[in-house]
DNA sequence: CGCAAATCTAACAAATTGTAACAAGCCTTC
DNA sequence: GAAGGCTTGTTACAATTTGTTAGATTTGCG
């Protein structure tokens, strides 16, 4: 994993050595550019993972130019404004910055709000992994444990986490009986067949819910169960 | 495509209006909380787009939720606080808050700013057409449950919520016995389908009607039944 | 008012699902 | 290899949901 870049452009020399500065010292791979044409053209080369652009610039509109950076290039952009009214922020903001922050800065915050922008950027792009968070529940798949969000953790076999799985994958969505005993247990036993509610059974005892009124797994008379609840993977 | 939700949770109910009034004008579906743990109740059922949280909350302690929030469960959070101290704003976003609005803020800018956030946020997954209000009442499609505007919860069952879910897609409209019929339970017996009269009546007394007087679902002598009330989806 | 048709709903029955209890299999430990 | 613990399947019965039936009630009409 190499440092995230991040671009600066501002037309004052003592701007630019300051955001470098802190920036570095932070760990960001910085590269500065006094005027728009320049950082244009290296724009099209590459794409840094953020930009920190100052809109007062002597050879292009500052605006302009960040419109067709967030439009056209997917680029994040950090406006970096002396004009502090309202109006201003509004309209950068809406022209497609991610964020915008005003002259005078404080260094530290520039940073806070590069990593804030980083921090989702990347998480766009995450895969799944094996870790699950649900209704004051997290998951771990590489574990076999279900935690709770005060931190007990109790695990869960082989049979349950395959159970649990095919629920986060699909939440919120009626997953029918057949279907999940397709994708469980082979034997495709027809008659005699209660080993599924019994699985079933088990998870909610371990999720703690309420046999009389289960909110997380409910069943769907005749047709099959859906897991209720909203899940994100981690 | 439903409106985007945008979640708020601010102690003073000035704010809360305040905040609630502008993103509604701007097109956001909208919900309050006044105290933490109703918020996070809620969180554990549903995520919304984006959740506006005022750090400073009498029953807990903001940053802690902000970072809980962010990080397990994935949300998108926007602290708005009166700490207007730089290094209350780089702890916010460090703790992964993706940006921080200090008081007294300009409503538009909060509009502009979730919007930007928005247009990040990956929860493109929103499936739509599975929440219905309708006359003090929210129908969750989802999780077989209907709510009272005062949040009271009780579950429905498959049957009951198929008749309710014809209802909620024509209401105002005279819909036939014999539609719903066909609709619903595809035995097409006619002699002695009284089936269909029964769920209707579990769904009455599930709604709270009156015997005397129904309200909601009223009886077309010879034709069918009507829904009365309106009904917006979400 | 009286009557017939239509609708409502309490009560029962059938189908489906929940779960406690036991048994079989598998692993570790000694 | 025996003992103990854990996981999983099986069984039997309990609980829930849905359909059916049978009066009770309502409606339309003269």
């Amino acid at each position: 994993m190499t440092a995230p870049t991040v671009w600066i452009l501002d037309d004052e020399p003592d701007i630019r050595r300051l955001l470098a500065d802190v920036l570095e010292g932070a760990g960001f791979q910085t590269q500065s550019f006094g005027r728009a044409r320049e950082f244009e053209a290296s724009m099209n080369r590459e794409t840094p993972d953020i930009c920190l652009v100052d809109l007062s610039l002597p050879d292009t509109d500052g605006l302009t130019l960040v419109h067709r950076l967030a439009l056209e290039k997917g680029a994040s952009v950090i406006i970096i404004s002396g004009r502090s009214q309202v109006q201003d922020r509004i309209t950068g903001l809406e022209l497609g910055a991610d964020d915008y922050i005003t002259k005078p800065f404080d260094p530290a915050e520039v940073v806070a709000r590069v990593r804030a922008r980083l921090r989702t950027a990347k998480s766009a792009t995450r895969e799944s992994g094996n870790t699950a968070h649900f209704s004051g529940w997290t998951a771990h798949f590489d574990r076999y444990t279900l935690e709770t969000d005060s931190g007990t953790e109790t695990a869960f076999s082989h049979a349950e986490g395959a159970v649990l799985r095919l629920f986060l994958e699909s939440p919120k969505r009626l997953i029918s009986r057949q279907f999940m005993q397709e994708q469980l247990g082979g034997a495709a036993g027809e008659s005699f067949d209660r080993a599924m509610d019994v699985r079933i059974s088990r998870l909610r005892t371990k999720l703690g819910e309420d046999p009389k009124n289960p909110r997380l797994i409910k069943t769907i008379y005749g047709a099959g169960y859906i897991f209720v609840s909203d899940v994100s993977w981690s």
